[in-house]
DNA sequence: TCGGAGAATGAATCGTCGG
DNA sequence: TCCGACGATTCATTCTCCG
């Protein structure tokens, strides 16, 4: 079957079909990442119960299911392979598995040529446990991070990811809890809506790391959306790829109600030394405080605004809350978390009360 | 080059050679576990030769990391499928490493037909930094734990690995620190002996974790000496294979330091799965139950009667405790043990106390 | 409205033995 | 090789319910 190839980029569109055929449509070397969270082809057999008699409700969807490991080899490099020409020179792609399927894709994308920059690690806090004690909890996902080529002149925001990791270097194990409470999205009966839906502070982490504002990601599986609202978070352009009506229709509505952070917090930090040092960035990863939120001092003299690398900016001052909290004062130095405020509740809180309501902060 | 295999096996010897032309020595189905950290260098020049045999030149062409893969992947089909040829059917395999290689190595161990039970992650506390800023830290490796085929019935200490994990599961992610220190070999000059020394606190849980006491560990690729310096301490046997003299000769000098611990400290503590069986009917059979005697569960919210014959009669239901169990909480199973309570002294407790106070049935 | 108890739940390749 | 009985086994978090 002929595709007929799109002559534009369908930005901030979801494409309703599956990953290979839709990807055919968009033109060589034109986006700029690929995030891609394809099926684990988990294999589950029987049913599987708690000690307490309650049944474990198991990813039993039909896409998840394959013959045998050559058809999940040959779904696999069709969709790779496409993402590799749709990628620019210097584009990136990360990819997410476990192991019943990473290490299949990990050897088919350096069979490609993808050039892989880094394995990272999405330690889980709250993972299932292993019921039957059979083997180690599985508390860990494995994501993939490659270059197009050995060649790619890769963008990696360095400053950022320093920012968000309370300024150190961000490691290839990144902490984080499973996606649940009010970020799930959940069907009219009331139930997931998406058996495997990603937590928004991951998204967070990868679009941080890896793209600027304005570049195109791309997710082949798109799913529940989590990729394209963070994207439209951080002004970032999404293409969506998803084969089932229901999940599309449920990630247009995601995305309706998805805001843009104010444009100045997005823009990436300056090079150099005046950074943001603080672990004041995880409460923005995970959604706590949303960049550009407005915070201020207590007799409201100063104001500034939160940036997505968790620092802030006030007119002509960039930096982490103590310098911006210093600049804005004339002062040598200055203690951001309890010098800036904000209004929840129609309260003035300290930015403190977030470490103190969050231990892991 | 016919090799002789041995009629013996070589226990706690180090065998000076390389993986593939020494693992063919050793019988079929002969040893309990294997732990691997091969080479994952794809420019091995002279060690690596393609399928054909002929070596892979030095060229550094784009195009040539193809020939490298091949190379890289002949090697590893070689002494992979040694190692799953000389595992009983009950074994399990361990392989240690980085991005570089452990995709290739996961999915050949897949297409070899080994059956993976975790990747299990090794977060390092003090990795190398990043120097040039231009990826996420690499902190951490990644360690594959299969068994010979899905049908392995394989050994998993869960209760040892438990209580090395203040009484939680033990995750799939490990945070140990890199080997330096006293631990770290050193030449004559004062340099580390070897370039990946791994530390002895990981093969401890690796050993600990899926092998027994007298068991037989090989690792294809000893290195300094860590596997064999573990296991003779934890009283496991070990068949170790090194390719430099100068190796062979530092384990040797570790292994004669290595004294092994109390016999006692090494027996695993009593799984549950692996203790004897006692019938209910002995302690009606012994009187330390009447019968009559009422049961309940925890919340009383059903109760039966001990029969004489070691059973629960309530209501129409009548059988073993398990089978009452299940049948007055209509669910497909039921552990009676754990389920079923009687009052004593004016306390409830669980029949499984019976258990616990009388171990000799 | 607040606090405590109890229920619910998450990408899961989750038995062994005897007849 | 199949079938039935026995019986081993859970962590972090959020939500709901009730007093």
């Amino acid at each position: 079957m002929p595709v007929e190839m799109l002559r534009e980029l369908p930005l901030d569109q979801i494409l309703l079909g599956d990953a290979g055929t839709m990807l055919r449509m968009l033109p060589d070397a034109s986006v700029n990442c690929v995030f891609a969270d394809p099926p684990y082809n988990l294999q589950l057999r029987g049913e599987l119960r708690r000690p307490d008699d309650s049944v474990v409700d198991g990813v039993d969807d039909d896409w998840d299911k394959f013959d045998d490991f050559a058809a999940y080899d040959a779904f696999t490099k069709v969709w790779l392979s496409e993402c590799r020409r749709v990628l620019n020179k210097d584009g990136t792609i990360w990819v997410i598995g476990s192991y019943h399927n990473i290490f299949r894709i990990g050897a088919m994308m350096q069979d490609l040529g993808f050039w892989i920059l880094n394995d990272v690690i999405w330690r889980k806090t709250n993972p299932m446990p292993n019921f039957r004690g059979r083997r180690f909890t599985n508390a860990h996902e494995t994501m993939i991070w490659a270059a197009k080529s050995k060649q790619s002149r890769y963008k990696f925001n360095y400053q950022s990811m320093k920012a968000l990791n309370d300024d150190l270097q961000m490691r290839s194990d990144w902490t984080l809890p499973l996606c649940t409470g009010n970020e799930r999205l959940k069907n009219v009966h009331g139930l997931k809506l998406h058996p495997t839906q990603k937590p928004e502070a991951l998204l967070h982490r990868v679009i941080m790391a890896s793209t600027g504002p304005g570049d195109v990601i791309v997710d082949p599986f798109l799913g529940s959306g989590t990729t394209a609202a963070v994207a439209k978070r951080l002004h970032r352009h999404f293409i969506g790829i998803e084969r089932h009506p229901a999940y599309v229709e449920a990630a247009w509505g995601r995305l309706a109600a998805e805001e843009r952070a104010p444009r100045n917090a997005v823009v990436a930090p300056p090079s150099g030394r005046e950074t943001p040092r603080i672990a004041f960035g995880s409460f923005v990863e995970r959604g706590i405080i949303r960049p550009g939120t407005q915070v201020m001092d207590k007799q409201r003299r100063f104001a500034a605004e939160v940036t997505a690398e968790g620092g802030l900016v006030s007119g002509p001052h960039r930096g982490s809350i103590h310098q911006v909290g210093a600049a804005v004062q004339n002062a040598p130095s200055c203690n951001g978390w309890t010098f800036w405020h904000y209004e929840r509740d129609g309260q003035l809180l300290a930015l403190d009360v977030l470490r103190k309501e969050n231990k892991e902060g």
